[in-house]
DNA sequence: TTTTGCGTATCATATAATAATACACGCAGC
DNA sequence: GCTGCGTGTATTATTATATGATACGCAAAA
């Protein structure tokens, strides 16, 4: 049916995609039955593209179980990724620094959509197996680094954000009331950093200061997350917070003016 | 023409792909014309085939110069790949503890075919760029992970491949000569570990050792490297790897069972 | 101004993807 | 040990779908 844009959309690379699509957290090795059932491509199709994808060695298969799963080609994506996000090569020595000095997970966030993504991780202490892994998306309005990011936009966009963006429950402290982070990110408008607690992981503080891109919008962040059994909310703004902002802040300059907060998605 | 395997062989999907992986170090964002050249499909191939990856969110493109880039979808991919594959879960935990105590960089790789994939890294010092993502491909026997790998196959298998595994020249100092990585290979059964010299980079000192597997075969590694201005070799031999073999036999008892080193390639 | 290169859009053609069908295998229940 | 189900695999005729030549508009270069 040649759905989208007609005649210059390939169906077979969509449904390919689909494939590749199927595989996450709970997911994470399928069989072709189930892989059909989870894309909703009927068991031909599924046939067809997988061994497609085998053979191009997008998919390992297990020769016993014959089971597919997702091949090194996929961290090649990542490392293909890295390399064409300028943003990554200027902040990753200094949040190297940053972590060292803090002894503290630092990481490395971005702008998609209404969502945030880890784009560099730098964890020193252990903690759940997520929070160590880059390519996590989560709803921004759920996090320090989303509501950092937002307050540097115009109010009017701001409200617009916290009225229309996606929530998610994730811990029975997972604020899902708007109107409380509207405050939150107004809080962040003022203070020029963003801090939480338990929103993603109970007894966890976390805490952002934005990279300032083109026009003043922050499309990034530093993010740091500690745990609140040994930091308190205060102790977190004195001897993190000035620290996060000065690598925030020295990140920034390079991206005040090139690459004009463009390359939009689909 | 249907080249591979004829009726289960979707063109279509693996062109699709090829458009991906036309991204690299050196190609972070590439125009139509470019992609076509890259990949050698015609123009209109090309336009369609682009276009399904935007409109599927694989592409962002920026929207003045027509340009496109990898998504952050490519992230995501990655983070699908670590859920699926166990090591990682299992090693994380115990690879930030030895990147704190060592505070030097450490490394976990997985074999793949001839070369070596870095899985996760945990940098502690500024490096050179590369050294500090995911996804690198690196023939192993220029590695000292890829050596320590190879050293826990069996005797005919390390011949084979010190003598027909690849190899490329990195720096003035990479070792080129396969006797000499033999003895490099020998020396790492003997030792259990394997050390080795500017081989990717001038004055940098890499040592690491294998997670055994299935059959007592090793596909990964936890590898640790170091400038060679502020240590020696005796002194990594010393210092280091006792705490690296401690760590990497930790984590391979897990994997000595489960997972018959299956899930081949293409 | 002319030319060149690029991104975009359209269209007739037949190639290449489709989905129905059939077979082989392993496993559960009876 | 037989039967039936679910799976992975393989083959086929059919036509929908991808194809690539062609043409247009717009830049920047010559």
């Amino acid at each position: 049916m040649r759905s989208k844009q007609d005649t210059l959309y390939v169906g077979s690379l969509a449904k390919g995609l689909r494939l590749l699509r199927a595989f996450d957290e709970e997911h994470t090795e399928l069989s072709l039955a189930e892989l059909a059932q989870r894309t909703g491509l009927d068991k031909s199709a599924t046939q067809r593209l997988a061994n497609t994808l085998h053979v191009e060695g997008m998919l390992d298969k297990d020769p016993d179980t014959r089971r597919f799963r997702p091949s090194h080609a996929w961290l090649q994506m990542a490392y293909a990724y890295y390399w064409s996000d300028p943003l990554v090569g200027q902040a990753m020595p200094k949040l190297i620094d940053l972590s060292q000095d803090l002894g503290e997970t630092v990481n490395l966030t971005e702008l998609s959509g209404d969502h945030i993504v880890y784009v560099s991780r730098l964890p020193c202490k252990r903690t759940y197996f997520a929070a160590t892994i880059v390519g996590r998306r989560l709803p921004a309005l759920s996090t320090s680094a989303g509501r950092a990011m937002l307050a540097t936009f115009p109010a009017a966009e701001r409200a617009a954000a916290v009225e229309g963006w996606s929530l998610r429950r994730f811990t029975p402290t997972t604020t899902l009331d708007r109107d409380e982070i509207g405050k939150s990110v107004e809080q962040a408008v003022r203070d020029g950093y963003s801090i939480s607690t338990g929103q993603m992981i109970l007894n966890e503080i976390g805490v952002a200061s934005p990279i300032i891109g083109p026009g003043g919008r922050a499309y990034a962040a530093v993010q740091c997350s500690v745990s609140a059994h040994t930091w308190t909310r205060d102790r977190v703004i004195q001897e993190i917070v000035p620290k996060l902002q000065d690598t925030a802040n020295a990140i920034s300059p390079s991206f005040q003016t090139q690459r004009g907060g463009g390359f939009s998605g689909a």
